[in-house]
RNA sequence: GGGCUUAUAGCGCAGUUGGUUAGCGCGCUUCCUUGACAUGGAAGAGGUCACAGGUUCGAGUCCUGUUAGGCCCACCA
């Protein structure tokens, strides 16, 4: 036998445990047509990132999974990957390079991406690597990037297809552009956030004065009429001012003409629904190229939109003396010129949500452009379907009820990104046919406010390759869009596109629906939402039947882990500090299904705490156990000790924790089933600490420490044993780590990781023993409270009487003598129905028996009883403080009510006291 | 504005379909280095389950309302 050291030092065995499974192939799975498939694809982490806590909770929920299903004899599948993260990899080369003073417009297309390869190279598995630090059992050949060459593929096919299928289309819209990043962003990359912005309420004159009977009522200032906006520098693009057609104020001035001030430019008053009467002043700007209500106005209304800004976000010729302002600074100036010429009325503070992109944090600009777009709602209606008819379960149910209110209202997806790394869309410009359409530009690297106009399907040729000509005109100027799909559009493709489609592989066939998703919030519109919708039209199948979303992780205060607010508790530092099993414990254990995750160092002492106790537990067993007993004795062979007529009857200890054992293997895999994994874990851990380690070992340790091995320990040893094996199995999935070290300590053997999943065995729940237990833990309870009562230590030997007060318990308390004197160290346990109380005994009474505790010769009972009525005084001196105070009138008439409840209470409960430490004087 | 979610011991949280005495971890008090483990063991203190109603034989659990947090969505300029 080994020594082992009293500590777990997980240094010793992470790393050797991780790449003996890795050799050992066990990470690897191929089609087994003898088993069922279980598979889970990673959530693909952004390529650029580092484990954070988050990735660490999701990982570990689904290595959990992963391993449970590979014990219990699936041919369990783990695809892990990366994506490519257009816009985020994109900004990390950029800014590398800028620290070279190299711009990616200086080097070129083809060589800025040759760049980010090379930083990919570099970097990209940084994630990856720490995945395996956490003991993540994924299948590492089967790593994927979402720009490999299959996954590309899988991107164009789709593409395509839903072109062809009239589902693709190119528009002018206006959508989310971030001026920083300088592209398109779908709605999901540009979040709201509530900002403290104002209200600028804005004078319109009228062309002409037109008397007073023209000049709205409520603002007299000069005629005209007033507006309110919070983005006065767009007012540069009005095209109209909108009121509503039934608001009386401004009935009588619709058709009028106004003066837009600074532009100096006539515009006119139009009658629309959609203005809302109460807010502002009830009347609106339009400006149809940079809000989106605006533009869907002034379409109805047949008005030409105008741009006033660029690309980066400054002014554009459009604006006049502004041009090449940036917007800011330009909406600073504006709003001091309409002062200067008194049409600024006012300025209001108005709370708003803006969006912001979502990879830096720029506010977005709505503007207008011509961008790609998916139509979504064909493809989500068999989506919504799948999950109300329940084929696809969210866990927590309360997912559902979000993921159909957005599936209901979605909107149509802009796909295209106006950058550069990514997959380039298939889509080629006839510039023959575009010629002939004359205001084509197949050419758009720069978003011109000419683009607006543009007839967008002229010229355009949709096709997985290069074509040789225009199959139109047989023109063979082609040119290649320059923009590159969202990175979504690959992820969408994820579960089957990493299983080789659009081939028909086996891979596809036998493991492809998954099994389970496992996932944060955040994402699930950006990413669960559009794979069940690509998987039911690409695949003809839901991508996975069951969907579970763990909470955020968040640090103590509530507040989302970040980089940018340095609250970042890095995994890998409590993996140093602490070992990948005890994060892992540690936070399932405080991630109860779906909350929200409050995390703080301290909360990752649990974990190290319980592998510790786990490895002292087994280094008991190994210690007392000899290491031929694994072998010689079998746990399988644990039956024939209970079966009738065999000489080796189990002990009722042996007995309680069969059952319990059985009780946990049944609760601990129903837990599992349902996703509850902090309460599966939370089972194993109490059995384990609380019923193996501080009762049953306890219990049959004299026997056996004092016996030899063989069938004359009564069969505690064989017991002792398969409970610990089936325990550490039930711990593996948990604790992948500390559960092998143990395993491989025992013996030179397989890995536990491929040892067979405990099954709940039947014959072995007893219930009326655990209840006999009950009673017997009760006794012993009761004996060490009297002795902490009394400060007798436990060398000092103790004789007891019990007296039973319910039929049965004479019996139970009888069975269980020998356990009762080791754990509560007795010289004698007399269990007689007709004793009395023995003079200078202490009592205890329950509702199954009557205890009394013999002290004479134990203690020194004068002393005892002189240390008990000093203890008493000093309780006395008290209770005549407090009940004074009670009497002070002074008190009473000042204090507040809860002051002097307190006060009573504590009075009733000194003399509770008193009243206790009485009887016991009196019992000596 | 719509939706979701939370309120249980000093702190952090469990408590599945209503059912004995409401649990766990940390912290606290007292004791113990006993032959697996002080990252441990034994004993203990500590709760009007946010508030107000209701349903029920029975409510921490179900319903309604109130209060206070948190999150997500949303085109009131």
């Amino acid at each position: 036998m080994k020594d082992i050291p009293p500590r777990y030092n997980p240094k010793d065995y992470e790393e050797s445990i991780y790449s003996k499974w890795e050799k050992s192939g066990f990470f690897h799975q191929e089609p087994d047509l003898s088993k069922k498939p279980f598979t889970i694809v990673i959530p693909p982490p952004n390529v650029t990132g580092i484990l954070h806590m988050g990735h660490a909770l999701n990982n570990t929920i689904q290595d959990i999974l992963v391993r449970w299903k590979r014990m219990q004899g699936f041919a369990s599948l783990w695809v892990p990957g990366t994506d490519h993260a257009g816009i985020a990899t994109q900004n990390v080369v950029e800014k590398s390079l800028a620290r070279k003073g190299v711009t990616r417009q200086l080097l070129g297309r083809e060589k800025f991406v040759d760049e980010v390869w090379k930083w990919r190279e570099q970097y990209g598995d940084t994630i990856i690597m720490q995945l395996k630090r956490l003991g993540a059992s994924c299948d590492w050949e089967r790593t994927r990037f979402t720009m490999d060459k299959g996954l590309s593929e899988a991107v164009l096919e789709a593409f395509v297809r839903l072109y062809n299928k009239g589902l693709i289309y190119r528009g002018n819209y206006i959508i989310n552009w971030c001026p920083r990043c300088q592209t398109a962003l779908s709605d999901e990359e540009a979040p709201h956030q509530d900002v403290e912005g104002k209200l600028y309420y804005i004078l319109y004159p009228f062309k002409e004065a037109q008397g007073d009977t023209l000049q709205p009522s409520a603002f007299s200032l000069q005629p005209g009429i007033v507006v309110a906006t919070t983005r006065p520098e767009t007012m540069l693009g009005d095209v109209a001012v909108a009121v509503n057609p039934k608001d009386r104020r401004y009935k009588k001035l619709i058709g009028a003409k106004l003066m837009l001030p600074i532009v100096e430019k006539e515009i006119e008053i139009i009658a629309d629904d959609f203005v809302d009467k109460k807010f502002g002043t009830g009347a609106v700007k339009v400006t149809p190229a940079h809000d989106p209500n605006d533009f869907e106005m002034a379409k109805r209304h047949g008005l030409e939109p105008v741009r006033i800004m660029r690309p980066d976000g400054k002014m554009n010729e459009n604006a006049s003396r502004f041009n090449g302002m940036d917007r800011f600074e330009a909406r600073k100036l504006i709003v001091a010129e309409l002062e200067e010429k008194k049409l600024l009325i006012k300025i209001e503070k108005h709370d708003h949500a803006v969006g912001h992109c979502y990879r830096c944090n720029t506010v977005i600009e709505p503007y207008l452009s011509l961008q790609w777009f998916v139509k979504m709602k064909p493809l989500a209606e068999p989506a919504i379907e799948a999950v109300k008819s329940g084929k696809i379960k969210f866990y927590p149910k309360r997912w559902t009820k979000v993921y159909l209110n957005w599936m209901e209202n979605i909107r149509d997806w802009c796909v295209s990104r106006q950058i550069w790394w990514g997959h380039r869309l298939p889509v080629y410009y006839c510039m023959d046919c575009a010629k002939q359409a004359s205001e084509l530009k197949a050419d758009r690297d720069s978003l011109e406010p000419a683009a607006c106009s543009l007839q967008p399907n002229i010229g355009v040729i949709v096709s997985k390759v290069k074509p040789d000509k225009c199959p139109v005109c047989g023109g063979i100027d082609l040119r290649q869009d320059e923009d590159v799909l969202d990175t979504w559009f690959s992820s969408w493709l994820w579960p089957f596109s990493t299983l080789g489609w659009p081939e028909e592989t086996k891979d596809l066939e036998y493991f492809y629906p998954t099994s389970a998703l496992v996932t944060a919030p955040e994402i699930l519109f950006f990413w669960v939402a559009r794979m069940i919708m690509s998987g039911i039209e690409f695949k003809k199948d839901i991508p996975f039947s069951d969907v579970y979303i763990h909470g955020t992780v968040r640090d103590a205060a509530g507040k989302k882990m970040s980089k940018s607010l340095g609250n970042i508790i890095d995994p890998l530092e409590i993996i140093d500090g602490f070992s990948a099993d005890a994060l892992r414990f540690s936070i399932i254990s405080i991630t109860s299904a779906g909350q929200d995750v409050f995390l703080s160092k301290e909360k990752f002492e649990i974990g190290r705490n319980f592998a510790n106790k786990i490895w002292n537990a087994s280094r008991f067993v190994l210690m007392n156990v000899a290491a031929d007993d694994f072998s010689t004795r079998p746990a399988a062979s644990l039956g024939e000790y209970s079966a009738p007529g065999t000489s080796l009857e189990l002990s009722i200890a042996d007995k309680w924790i069969l059952s319990r054992l059985s009780r946990t293997i049944d609760a601990t895999t129903k837990a599992l089933k349902i996703y509850r994994f902090n309460e599966a874990e939370g089972l194993v851990y109490d059995f384990f600490w609380h019923d193996f380690c501080d009762w049953y070992v306890e219990m049959v340790k004299p026997q056996i420490m004092t016996q030899g091995s063989g069938p004359e320990d009564g069969g505690a040893k064989d017991v002792l044993i398969h409970v610990l094996e089936d325990s550490l199995k039930l711990l593996h999935p948990f604790m992948p780590f500390v559960t092998e070290a143990i395993w491989q300590n025992i013996k030179e053997r397989e890995s536990i990781m491929v040892s067979k999943w405990p099954e709940p065995e039947k014959r072995y729940v007893n219930k009326q023993i655990e209840s006999d237990i009950e009673v017997m833990k009760e006794a012993i309870v009761n004996i060490r409270n009297i002795r902490s009562d009394m400060n007798i230590p436990y060398s000092k030997k103790l004789t007891v009487n019990i007296v039973p007060l319910k039929p049965g318990v004479e019996a139970i308390l009888s069975g269980s003598v020998k356990y009762i004197k080791s754990l509560a160290q007795l010289e004698n346990l007399i269990i007689d129905a007709k004793l009395k109380k023995p003079k200078s005994s202490l009592s205890a009474v329950t509702e199954n028996f009557n205890m009394f505790v013999p002290l004479e010769g134990v203690i020194d009972i004068e002393a005892e009883k002189a240390r008990l009525f000093k203890k008493q005084d000093a309780l006395k001196q008290q209770l005549l403080l407090t009940g004074k105070r009670l009497k002070d009138k002074n008190f009473m008439g000042n204090a507040p009510d809860n002051v002097i409840n307190a006060e009573q209470e504590k009075a009733e409960k000194i003399k509770e006291q008193i009243g206790r430490l009485g009887k016991t004087i009196k019992d000596l």
